[in-house]
DNA sequence: CAGTCCGATATGGCACGTCG
DNA sequence: CGACGTGCCATATCGGACTG
């Protein structure tokens, strides 16, 4: 069994209003694999990429206390060194997830100033995921189907990872036969493969069996039938092969955006978005959100039901749903997202309580609309 | 802007069986 | 006998995106 290799992500600016629960639980993308939520430890657990993105590694990120300066990732299954290489673009991808930097900093302080509640709420940071590619396929999975789905298909999409990249392992140590360098890659393999089928694997608490979410790369090269077939995908399959194509091609300069803070740049990549096959106005809304772009709302049927039910909104409908959110929502511009995400939260956790309390087995019951499931 | 797409899921109706 | 419960099937509904 691989060493414990604990890491530092400094809080700076954000250390005295961030809260751990708060900067998880406030988004459906929390209960979607390959995340795992830990009500009892307050912790998040899931697996990330190593600097070398074939490779991934399990981790599980806490914050000590309130007001405490850094959070804590515990690295799992390396051996006792970690290379630098590696640290960084781990701590980017706890960064990216929790919304930590200076520019979400600002947003969350200009968004509380315009919205009290949200401030004594401690809400702000929407959750997301450690890489652009995983938010967008994740959006294209809310699509034409419940939440219960789209909880299985995130899923099957993991569960496919877990054995491409094991057989991208086992090809890489063949092709390599100085085994001198890749110990830590092997090492992560053994915990990979069959992990699942003896029961060390709950020693650490850790579900290994689950993959981390792939990555344009691994997805790029697969037939669209047999994405398909492995996830369940339906008409799904096809987009989400177009998008990471367009990725792995380089046609979406995304991280130029995400460090660009002007607006029409903004406008540019949603654009660029609307114009890929089974891209609409929700999924690109959803990534833009996700990018840190917080005027259009992705609207949906949940929203529809939502204005009626909560804002008396009784002849809303997908004709008036635009000019309802301007009134409602308008006032927060330029995070018209939070505001409506806070609204959402809102009426979630009055139906089911604090969703950081939730039991994960529950999750796919998460939803305002009103038909129930049953089981 | 209305109609169409698609699979999954919810619903309604029916036959059949069991129990009090 | 009626009141239910169960299993199955056909049908209806759903919901963003696409089409024209």
């Amino acid at each position: 069994m691989g060493e414990l290799i604990e890491l530092q992500v400094a809080l700076g600016e954000s250390s005295s209003s961030f809260n751990m629960e708060k900067a998880v639980c406030n988004h459906g993308l929390f209960m979607m694999s390959p995340n795992a939520w830990i009500p009892s430890t307050k912790s998040l657990r899931r697996p990330l990429r190593l600097a070398d993105s074939s490779c991934s590694v399990y981790v599980a990120i806490s914050h000590p206390a309130p007001n405490h300066p850094f959070l804590v990732v515990q690295v799992h299954g390396l051996e006792n060194s970690i290379s630098s290489a590696d640290e960084a673009v781990i701590m980017e991808q706890v960064a990216r997830m929790l919304r930590i930097s200076s520019k979400d900093e600002r947003d969350v302080t200009e968004f509380q100033i315009l919205h009290g509640s949200a401030k004594e709420r401690g809400f702000g940071r929407i959750f997301r995921s450690p890489s652009f590619f995983e938010d967008a396929v994740k959006s294209i999975l809310l699509c034409n189907c419940g939440w219960k789905r789209t909880l299985t298909m995130a899923r099957a999409l993991c569960a496919l990872q877990l054995q491409l990249a094991g057989a991208h392992l086992q090809r890489k140590r063949v092709a390599s036969n100085s085994n001198l360098k890749i110990s830590t890659k092997r090492l992560k393999h053994k915990k990979y493969s069959k992990a699942s089928s003896t029961s060390e694997s709950s020693m650490s608490g850790f579900d290994q069996s689950i993959g981390d979410f792939p990555t344009s790369t691994e997805l790029a090269c697969l037939d669209e039938k047999y994405l398909n077939e492995r996830c369940n995908l339906g008409y799904r399959a096809r987009c989400i092969l177009q998008l990471a194509r367009k990725v792995e091609n380089g046609e979406l300069e995304i991280n130029k955006l995400e460090e660009s803070s002007d607006t029409t740049s903004y406008e540019r990549f949603y654009q660029k978005l609307m114009k890929i096959k089974g891209f609409g106005p929700f999924v690109c809304s959803n990534i833009m959100m996700c990018i840190g772009f917080y005027e259009r709302i992705p609207f949906d049927s949940e929203t529809i039901r939502h204005l009626k039910m909560v804002h008396a909104k009784g002849k809303c409908s997908r004709k008036t749903i635009e000019k309802d959110i301007e009134e409602i929502y308008g006032k927060y511009a330029p995070f018209q997202c939070m505001a409506y995400w806070l609204d959402l939260l809102d009426e979630y956790e009055n139906k089911f309580g604090k969703l950081s309390e939730l039991e994960s087995s529950s999750y796919h019951l998460v939803t305002g609309s009103l038909q129930l499931q049953r089981n």
